[in-house]
DNA sequence: GCTTAATAGGAGTATATACACATAAAAGGA
DNA sequence: TCCTTTTATGTGTATATACTCCTATTAAGC
């Protein structure tokens, strides 16, 4: 007999690694937002904002391909950081790219956040312990190479 | 000498556990609405549908307390499926409340689907190896109820 | 040099997400 | 019964995300 004639078993999709990193994304999302609102970010704007001083001056699709996000996506969420004066984006020699750039208060305010971000960290890495910790980040890492490669 | 007199090391926000849960949650996502892209869904509205097939008839904010999601949300992910005729949404004998069900085209489009799923955990399952995977669903639950109780 | 490819980026649209605020109905207490 | 509180839900708004289609510019072949 096929597969289609027997009844699905739909719990067995309590275990599906979408739904679950889903889930868990929408809490740690949550988590962060709380952890940075008294400056007036949100944790992606707090990624956002570090990987642009890590590389900056850094062209958009570079960004993108560092933070392995849309590069469609990237332009929507650094116009809002461009908005707050936080970040600056530039004509490069190429007339095609654009250059991002951090602005002296977007320094500013990473230096506040950096603090409540190490205290975020530092809760997780306690509650889950350190090696789990090392050991889910691994984890995720291989999930992101195994759904790219299938 | 304080914290605040140091130089932040932006590097090691690249353990940070959000930035990598939403970097991994991206590509899964993209993962999943391409298992599905087939019957015109996206894999956040198979999860949906299977959680209503598990529970129905089932109230609004049952419903969000079982995907563990905002109620918003699930309101507007729901608005979706309703449209499309997955699901209705009926009053309740309390005026108060929503009656969540799957309809006849809904089953029969999860139908459909399951094995689309089936197909996809099991790629997920080999490229990890099924006991890593079974460990790494045990700690996003366990950072879960640690961004919970902090 | 001219034509064609590849590259960098923007805009339109749609879904996923949740916070703040508002409303209606039920429940509880005096 | 009436007043207060709790509960269930809807709406407005904002951010996060990415797909499709489009334009401008550069690079590559001939």
């Amino acid at each position: 007999m096929t597969s289609t004639l027997t009844t699905p078993d739909y719990r067995a999709c309590m275990t599906c690694a979408g739904f679950n990193l889903r889930k868990a994304n929408r809490a740690i999302s949550q988590f962060y937002d709380e952890v940075f609102r008294p400056l007036g970010i949100r944790g992606t704007q707090y990624s956002l904002l570090v990987a642009v001083k890590l590389t900056a001056p850094v062209l958009l699709t570079q960004l993108a391909d560092y933070a392995q996000m849309d590069r469609t996506t990237l332009t929507r969420n650094m116009e809002l950081l461009v908005n707050q004066g936080l970040l600056t984006v530039s004509a490069g020699k190429d007339k095609r790219t654009r250059n991002v750039n951090i602005t002296a208060d977007g320094v500013e305010l990473l230096e506040l956040a950096y603090p409540l971000w190490q205290q975020a960290q530092a809760k997780i890495s306690a509650g889950m312990g350190a090696e789990r910790l090392a050991h889910f980040l691994a984890d995720l890492s291989a999930l992101v190479d195994v759904s790219q490669h299938s």
